[in-house]
DNA sequence: TCTGGGGTCCTAGGACCC
DNA sequence: TCTGGGGTCCTAGGACCC
């Protein structure tokens, strides 16, 4: 017998869906292979593709180069960031019709908490087959769901059962269902945890499942290995708990070509300070800790990190602590693949006048003060051209930047 | 085939303090 | 003077996910 009080979540995930949008948006590319993300001939990696495209064994993450010597007749298309956090919004409101219990946890997935609307909607597959017409008939894309009694074997449920899927795990047969899954189905295991386990001689979950904890908190480290003894048994080991917030804002640009060239690194350190800087004061947050990372030509990637005494107050600031790091982790004559500039350790700043106050130095609370305006501006007019300083204007000899770099407007 | 960009969390060693 | 142990913070790197 099913109580009613046993707790019901539904893990939603959209189906391949950057690309399902464009299908949307562009009608000829319906049943057709589309593949969204850098295009054919730039350095970059597929982001999404439809199930079309999938059929000649190109996924996401794969180079793009790779896709389209598999699919070279497939439509490439460069990610519309902006448009997919519209459509994205448009979904997350169909799901609050069925509960106020949804987390979103990215742009194409949500948990809902539908514990206790057994009386209401009746049993949990027959609300999730409605929620899924729901979706359909209001946005056109197809979603699917995997429904359990926590959100780890939800999330299991609704990949098990793409796409357009439906899966149902009823309560106290967690355990079974993941019994049935491969070690790589496990959310969190990843290329490195499976070969390691596979070395330990450890290829199934019924394996994994008769492997002691000692032994795993000894070859994984504690976390891991906790981690691990529990999600084979169908225990979720508490994802998504607690509320999310976020702790820092990077920004990073892999260069066409590994460029060596001090001026061209040093302006898109300025860029990339301008624009995590922005998002900051968007996001009314401040922090103190600043990360550049850089990689080379053969891949190998390097980082250094200095937490500041005091919140970043501007550009300026955040740009010359990165060229201090950047000196730090870069001869200045190796040719870069990428760069990278972070700020970490971020807190909401509740009173931005009382902190401004708290700056001793005139000319640092003036800029700042003038920075604020310009997020405002552009907050205030998302379309107009962006207000920025001399030196970031396009440079002639430059190719324009492609759409989505930019700072965006955050979907709330 | 030559590998994006944005995040989260964990580990391990060293500094520092009690 | 020498010593132990714990807690916390910082830094660098790595695994993983979408």
């Amino acid at each position: 017998m099913i109580d009613t009080a046993d707790p019901v979540v539904f893990h939603c995930d959209l189906d391949a869906f950057y690309a399902s949008v464009e299908q949307l948006d562009n009608p000829q590319y319906r049943d057709r292979p589309v593949i969204v993300g850098a295009l054919p001939g730039h350095r970059g990696v597929v982001s999404a593709c439809s199930y079309e495209a999938r059929s000649y064994g190109v996924h996401s993450a794969m180079p793009v180069s790779q896709a389209h010597s598999r699919c070279p007749h497939g439509i490439f298309v460069p990610v519309r960031m902006s448009r997919y956090r519209e459509v994205s919004q448009q979904v997350m409101e169909v799901f609050a019709d069925f509960t106020p219990g949804v987390q979103q946890i990215s742009v194409d997935e949500a948990f809902l908490d539908l514990s206790g609307t057994r009386r209401l909607f009746g049993p949990p597959g027959k609300t999730a087959a409605a929620l899924k017409q729901a979706v359909r008939h209001r946005t056109g894309l197809t979603v699917t769901v995997g429904v359990a009694a926590t959100r780890y074997v939800a999330k299991l449920a609704s990949a098990h059962d793409k796409p357009d899927g439906l899966y149902v795990v009823d309560p106290g047969h967690e355990a079974d269902f993941v019994l049935g899954l491969e070690l790589s189905d496990l959310w969190g295991v990843g290329r490195k945890t499976l070969t390691r386990l596979q070395t330990l001689r450890i290829d199934t979950v019924a394996a994994l499942r008769e492997t002691r904890l000692e032994f795993l908190r000894g070859h994984f480290g504690e976390s891991t290995g906790d981690y691990l003894y529990n999600v084979c048994r169908g225990i979720d080991p508490g994802i998504y708990s607690a509320e999310s917030r976020s702790h820092s804002i990077s920004s990073e640009t892999t260069f066409e070509v590994d460029i060596s060239d001090r001026q061209l690194i040093d302006r898109t350190l300025l860029e990339l300070a301008e624009h995590v800087m922005f998002r900051l004061r968007e996001e009314r947050c401040r922090g103190a800790t600043v990360t550049i990372k850089v990689r080379d030509s053969d891949f190998a990637t390097r980082s250094a990190q200095r937490s500041l005494k005091h919140d970043l107050s501007s550009v300026d600031e955040l740009y010359s602590e990165a060229r201090l790091l950047l000196d730090r982790r870069w001869n200045g004559r190796d040719a870069l693949r990428l760069i990278g500039l972070g700020v970490s350790g971020i807190e909401p700043d509740q009173d931005h006048d009382a902190q401004a106050n708290l700056f001793s130095d005139r000319t640092e609370e003036k800029r700042r003060k003038v920075e604020q305006a310009l997020v405002d501006l552009r907050r205030k007019r998302p379309d107009s051209p962006p207000v920025t300083r001399a030196r970031l204007l396009p440079d002639p000899e430059r190719p324009p930047e492609p759409e989505d770099r930019g700072p965006r407007n955050r979907a709330t």
